[in-house]
DNA sequence: AAATGATGCAACCGCGTTCAC
DNA sequence: CGTGAACGCGGTTGCATCATT
């Protein structure tokens, strides 16, 4: 037994829209507004389509201000700070970049931001929507992110373009000197540090979270195969310690490398060159940088 | 020129959350 | 406080278009 449909799905039109659908629903909204219920609205406008998908209609394309397609790069380096902090929470993303919508940078990070940040491995996690000990496409991803950020030969460290820079929305500055870095570990520690943000993010409604849970999240993943969590949540701290007792369970990250080697005959550089070592000296600079 | 594969994007689906009663 | 309806979000799908063979 599922949930009830919110709509009698035989009497709604799917697929695109046509111009005179746009036209009504805009006509209205620009009128009236949802009057607080888009389940509603269809049969109030006499369209034969469903609250949703006016609501995503109109959210997504026919809403005023709304900008589709050439993302700047300085809306690059904040959805990539952003996905790396909080990983594939579009909508708080979206809302730090002024007439965009989730799913315009969902869309964007799937088709074409991952495959610059990250080259062609990406593909070898496509084909597997989940993966061993419950890991998520997202958690690897952004893991992916940042070893590309460790390695010193990956595109992004060799391409200033990609570094991301001073933003607008009063987030902090990264990188502020990226002309002198050079590969020291200590230094490249201070660099991811700043690239995760500085530690806060501004979320919608003014809110400020915490966005270096990065790793206890993974630990929780690996661990527990939990999902990632939205917010910091209490115990995340005592899991890495616990994590950090265990010292025979990073040796189970052997997959990670071993593992997905064997398993992908696509993916060769990154993962298939990312050493238990790496794995171990990333979460060791995130150690330091907590101070646990 | 036709067939095939890759890519981009709009739209749908299902589930967790919120809110009104 | 419990329940059900509506909302909002993220994942996924389907199709049109472009690129390659």
């Amino acid at each position: 037994m599922g949930r009830a449909p919110c709509c009698d799905k035989a009497n709604v039109k799917k697929g695109p829209w046509s111009p005179e659908e746009d036209v009504k629903l805009k006509t209205y909204m620009e009128k009236y507004g949802t009057r607080g219920n888009w389940i509603a609205l269809p049969q109030k406008i006499g369209l034969k389509r469903c609250g949703k998908s006016c609501r995503l209609r109109w959210l997504n394309y026919l809403r005023p201000n709304i900008k589709h397609g050439g993302f700047s790069e300085e809306e690059d380096n904040i959805i990539c700070n952003l996905y790396m902090s909080i990983g594939s929470r579009w909508s708080i993303i979206a809302a730090q970049l002024p007439g965009r919508t989730d799913n315009d940078v969902k869309n964007y990070w799937n088709t074409k931001l991952k495959k610059k940040l990250l080259g062609r491995q990406v593909k070898g996690a496509d084909e597997h929507n989940q993966f061993p000990h419950g890991l998520t496409n997202s958690a690897l991803e952004r893991l992916q992110l940042h070893i590309q950020l460790q390695n010193p030969f990956s595109n992004f460290y060799n391409n200033p373009t990609l570094w991301p820079k001073v933003n607008q929305n009063g987030m902090q500055s990264v990188l502020k000197n990226p002309g002198d870095f050079h590969y020291q570990p200590a230094q490249q520690d201070n660099h991811l540090d700043n690239l995760m943000g500085s530690k806060t993010v501004a979320m919608a409604g003014g809110m400020v979270e915490p966005v270096s849970n990065f790793k206890a999240e993974l630990v929780d993943e690996l661990l527990e195969g939990k999902a990632c969590s939205h917010a910091p949540r209490e115990g995340q701290m005592a899991q890495l310690d616990s994590f950090n007792e265990m010292n025979g369970s990073k040796d189970s990250m052997v997959w990670w490398s071993n593992g997905f080697d064997a398993k992908s005959s696509v993916s060769s550089n990154c993962w298939g060159s990312t050493s238990v070592l790496q794995f171990n000296e990333m979460f060791q600079d995130y150690e330091l940088g907590y101070n646990v």
